[in-house]
DNA sequence: TTTTTCATGTCAGAAAACCTAACATAAGTT
DNA sequence: AACTTATGTTAGGTTTTCTGACATGAAAAA
């Protein structure tokens, strides 16, 4: 999952190549650039090379344009969905804490009932439920 | 399936990045072209531009260097290479054939049934295989 | 309506990246 | 020893990209 990102993020392609993927001029690029809507890479020689994911953003960029919104628009489109997935990270953590919390509980049960119902191999209706646990 | 390959096969990628990715100086790269082992495309310019099948390849033959094989017998491995999946592709096609002809079987059959089984809604046994004629 | 601003076009001069061709060389082959 | 193979290195030329400056049409503001 992370592997992916690393290689949509890797600095490939020339302004050219990203010119011909995109339709934007080498001066709208810049444009953009100048206005931090993206930040590609930079070769040792100052030349800007591009990830796939500033590409998505510049397909993203030529659309919002074409719905008639400007640079600052643009901007904070950009800032919200950052934040929406921001939150949504924070989401997912919260969940799983919660089931991090309800596992512990579920481990005072495993225990308590080890604890009584001994030496059955019969398993009880929880087993479902502690799966999870082994393996 | 076949928008994949052309993704694969897009040169996207100028000799300074495939350096980097395949750890090759420009070199060895212009002489395992000029030995026809691989055939990047042009710019206008006239500036090499690599596919990921490109890279793929150099990567591979690479590592045919690193166990000592000369630029002749890399030749033949990419020779044999194309010659078995060309053959691979011949077996998918009498595969496909020979589908095709037992295809042709169960409409013969599937007539007689409905000749003969008329007009009962209760269908035949061999629905299963009869529903990839359908929608 | 005139003036500003915005997004982009265009041009110039400089630097980086790449090209081909040629010669050099270490290691392996004849 | 002479040749071949795979690669290094250098030179001179072309393409691509860079920044900065000025130009412009359309939209917004005054």
């Amino acid at each position: 999952m992370a592997g992916n990102e690393i290689r949509r993020s890797m600095p490939l392609f020339p302004i050219g190549i990203v010119m011909q993927l995109t339709e934007l001029t080498a001066r709208q690029i810049r444009y953009y650039e100048e206005h931090k809507l993206i930040s590609p890479a930079r070769t040792e020689g100052n030349r800007r090379m591009f990830s796939l994911n500033d590409i998505d953003r510049l397909l993203e960029i030529k659309d919002l344009i074409d719905r008639g919104i400007n640079m600052a628009g643009i901007k904070e489109v950009f800032a919200v969905k950052e934040n929406q997935t921001a939150t949504a990270e924070m989401e997912k953590q919260a969940e799983k804490a919660r089931r991090e919390l309800s596992d512990d509980e579920l481990r005072k049960i495993l225990r308590s009932e080890l604890q009584h119902a001994g030496r059955f191999n019969r398993s009880s209706l929880r087993q479902g439920d502690m799966s999870r646990f082994f393996q």
